[in-house]
DNA sequence: TCTGGGGTCCTAGGACCC
DNA sequence: TCTGGGGTCCTAGGACCC
């Protein structure tokens, strides 16, 4: 029996999110903004349709949003988040079998739907996340993961399919394949369509057709699978349980340029607590922590560029918050130079190790105390909301925190943002 | 003036080993 | 003029994804 796979995802997701809130937003253009408020990350039909591109920086679009009273959204990633876990919870119904891709993707595999046919049970889908959780979505469905979201790229430029797009047969893929350029293929970026293009492969029939060595010449094994992918041979699993994680970043922009030592502490330090509660929902710990500042890549001639990295490396794993702030601290102190304006600084780790299997120091007594600690803090920033209770080094004022200036209420996680009917 | 954040995978090349 | 043959591990950088 042949694997058929769907992929469906949300239509502009986060746009559609903010949509099922207010119905006022219906047929009016509507694009979600980057942090701080930076670039249009979403954008409604209506929105592309006046020329908003993907990326685009916000400054450079004000005017034309005033104009054509485009409604601006800052991120709500809880409210998203929140939707999407919503969204999985009707494909679980249907199967255990789904790979949650991304926050508004999901690969389902539907070889054993009690469905009559699989066109039937993507309908199903559709119309039930439609109806419970208020987001439109398309599916589409393929042999294998490449060509199922191929299937949903073509649902998706082609409203007369109805939101559903079948590439399980050869018929269908032979119609198809010729009318969807190589950039469009999932795994083409713009440095492999360069490639293909000069041998004068332009679309996903003629990468299909490609021969597999010429195509890992060109693009590595990588294009070799994705080659064998687009003639219906399943070479990219799903995933159903989440890998464990390999590494863990919390990197932010400043609202504000920082240019004194003591804010780029407390913004690194807001940083490494980020990253310590992170580290601890997923049960793992770093033994070193990566720490970089640079100024912004946009800025002129007349200012100074400065970028810079280090790695601090811990007596043993941990994810206590507390050891991970000294070396953050550490970092700073080795990184700092007084004059740039700094734009961005992050911090990252990887090799994440789970705890109960990481190297101990011979020297370091056992700290519970850091343990239950820890688990003091989480369960009481949980209860209460993020940032209830943080180290005092994380700051208080914060002038350079992220803005979301423009964002809508957590509908569906915190009380006292609920909805209102009047 | 204002330009996002967080991941994964692959390859090449160097260091080092016997 | 001639200068072995494998391995492994690590890192940096590139490419891609949403």
């Amino acid at each position: 029996m042949e694997r058929i796979l769907a992929l469906i995802d949300g239509n502009s997701f986060y746009c559609s999110c903010e949509r099922v809130f207010d119905p006022r937003l219906e047929h009016r253009p509507v694009i979600v903004l980057s942090n701080n408020d930076g670039c249009a990350v979403a954008r409604t039909a209506e929105a592309k349709a006046l020329g908003i591109g993907m990326g685009e920086p916000f400054f450079k679009i004000r005017d034309l949003c005033r104009r054509e009273k485009v409604a601006v959204f800052s991120s709500n990633y809880e409210l998203y988040g929140d939707m999407s876990r919503r969204m999985n919870e009707i494909y679980r119904d249907f199967t255990p079998d789904v790979e949650t891709y991304s926050i508004d993707e999901s690969f389902i595999d539907l070889t054993h739907a009690p469905f009559r046919s699989v066109v039937e049970a993507a309908r199903d889908l559709r119309s039930t996340v439609r109806r419970w959780v208020g987001i439109p979505t398309c599916v589409g469905l393929g042999p294998t993961k490449t060509l199922a979201k191929l299937a949903n790229h073509i649902a998706k430029k082609n409203p007369d399919l109805d939101g559903v797009c079948d590439l399980s047969s050869d018929e269908a893929r032979a119609a198809w394949l010729p009318w969807v350029a190589v950039e469009d293929v999932w795994g083409i970026g713009r440095a492999s369509a360069v490639k293909l293009r000069r041998i004068g492969v332009g679309t996903a029939a003629q990468l299909r057709d490609l021969d597999l060595r010429r195509g890992r010449e060109l693009l590595t094994v990588v294009g070799e699978r994705l080659i064998a992918e687009l003639r219906g041979l399943p070479c990219i699993d799903l995933e159903i349980v989440p890998p464990q994680r390999k590494g863990c970043a919390v990197t932010r922009s400043f609202s504000e340029r920082i240019v004194a030592k003591a804010d780029m502490h407390e913004a690194v330090a807001a940083y490494v607590t980020r990253l310590g509660e992170k580290l601890r929902r997923h049960g793992l710990a770093t033994s070193h922590l990566s720490v970089f500042m640079h100024t912004s890549r946009f800025a002129g001639e007349d200012e100074q560029p400065y970028s810079a990295s280090t790695t601090v490396h811990l007596p043993e794993a941990t994810n206590d918050t507390l050891a991970l702030l000294a070396a953050g601290r550490r970092a700073v102190d080795a990184l700092w130079r007084q004059g740039p304006r700094y734009a961005k600084a992050g911090v990252m780790t990887t090799d994440l190790v789970e705890p109960e299997f990481a190297q101990r120091s011979l020297f370091l007594p056992e700290d519970y105390k850091s343990v239950e600690l820890m688990e003091a803090l989480d369960r009481i920033n949980k209860r209460f909301g993020r940032g209830t209770i943080a180290p005092a080094a994380a700051g208080i004022r914060k002038p350079w925190a992220t803005k979301f200036e423009m964002r809508s209420p957590r509908y569906t996680t915190r009380l006292d943002e609920l909805p209102r009917v009047c």
